[in-house]
DNA sequence: CTACTGTTTCTCTCATATCGAACAGTGTTC
DNA sequence: GAACACTGTTCGATATGAGAGAAACAGTAG
């Protein structure tokens, strides 16, 4: 059913996970695509600037489908209300924070704010997809999350062997009310996540990075972005209730 | 040929400009595809996550767009060196500024920062589409143009009547180094932009915008505008000859 | 309860997208 | 400089997916 529109969106996955643009002939032999198949595709991405052709022949995500991407944060209402309070929060500490929601075994970052002062920026993470229990964000989002649901969230997909130490790990985040990530996902940088809440979307955290060795104090740290998931999460029922009043 | 493709993406496009979830026939009716052909693509861009499907089997854009999307920021290569020019202007002045490109007769936004002040954020303007003639960045980006290009880049396609008025004003743009938008866009704010020649990518512009009746000297603002694109192509000058190196 | 709007699922027919193979450019290698 | 390996493109025959209508199904309003 539907077998062309299925390859256009594997297309366009595989295109994303791409740092490089790649020729038809790479990506027909990923994907198991005919060429002359896959060139039709490809054609009427390009067409709609889905895609988009660089100097020799080789594919690279459009305009237009930025374009589309950014229309899923305008019906996300969420968002609105998210930016405002990263930026509190980046203010008030000066280091990166983040908003990501789980999606499947994965977290996706959905915006972030950056302080002012820092030269050079590092590769934006929005639109990143990392897995949910090497992220703070991630793991924040998944201890609160219900028994029955977890399961659905883990890669191991409820085998007891591997799940153990990821449970306990939960569990402690649970205790203490944040999630941390040291140097886990990338060496030197230290993320500090807690929950959000949002009635309307899935579950979702909030986080700050920052490199290991500054003087901040994790503790502190904590509070304030404990602080700022909770007002989040309180914001965001006001809000629903609006809607659906 | 590829009709269903071009119908899926018909599909994104319109609810990417929808600001509501729209239903299958209502969509099914605003593109001409009959119902049960709709439900099948819908059907396929919801399995993949490019859509999502409301309470009341309304479809908006889905969490995978989004990330599709972002990818194409992180395969343009200037948006690196935008970024921290954008946050070097947004301090200066205290503004938001941002980065568009010309997309045929539209500019596009491609990313904004925000002055750390407000409280309230703006519904964020990255990933709109606007006509080009009616913005700051637009004008910008389409004065530098050369002749036979921006025929191309004009709605009415070269007629002479309407083009008279744009093409005045393009020379007035021209003249004086950078382009004013006094609440054409939204009113009661004022835009100034300047352009930005990139060799690899599309042409484009950095501009700013605050409210009417602010303390600022637009021709200082301008002077500062005007500074950091100028920068700004001489780095992405430098940045593809590394490229090609 | 009934009428109505909208969604979902059938079916069947016919158009059409898919596929493999052959063609045509381009740069590389010996 | 010629043959080669590598691309992207084109072209028909076939099988697959799209088109159209009807009908079952759910929710809402009168």
């Amino acid at each position: 059913m539907s077998t062309s529109v299925l390859r256009a969106l594997k297309i366009l996955e595989l295109l994303s996970g791409s740092d490089k643009p790649l020729p038809l002939t790479r990506i027909a032999e990923q994907l198991d695509i005919p060429k002359s198949t896959a060139h039709a595709i490809l054609r009427a991405l390009a067409s709609r600037e889905f895609l988009e052709v660089t100097e020799h022949a080789s594919y690279s995500i459009g305009l237009r489908a930025f374009e589309v991407g950014a229309a899923h944060l305008r019906s996300n209402n969420a968002v609105d209300i998210v930016i405002p309070q990263l930026a509190g929060l980046t203010k008030e500490l000066g280091i990166t924070s983040h908003y990501a929601v789980l999606d499947g075994t994965d977290a996706v970052y959905l915006c972030k704010q950056d302080p002012p002062g820092l030269g050079i920026k590092l590769a934006s993470s929005v639109g990143a997809r990392l897995p949910a229990v090497v992220t703070a964000v991630g793991k924040a989002a998944l201890a609160w999350l219900p028994g029955n649901e977890l399961a659905a969230h883990l890669p191991s997909g409820g085998e007891v062997g591997r799940d153990v130490g990821i449970m306990a790990e939960l569990a402690q985040v649970r205790e203490r009310g944040y999630s941390l990530d040291d140097g886990e996902t990338a060496s030197g940088v230290r993320c500090i996540a807690a929950p959000v809440f949002s009635p309307s979307g899935g579950p979702g955290a909030i986080g700050v990075s920052y490199m290991l060795g500054s003087t901040l104090d994790a503790d502190a740290v904590a509070a304030h972005v404990m602080n700022s998931a909770s007002r989040l999460t309180q914001l965001l029922g006001t809000l629903t209730r609006k809607a659906t009043a």
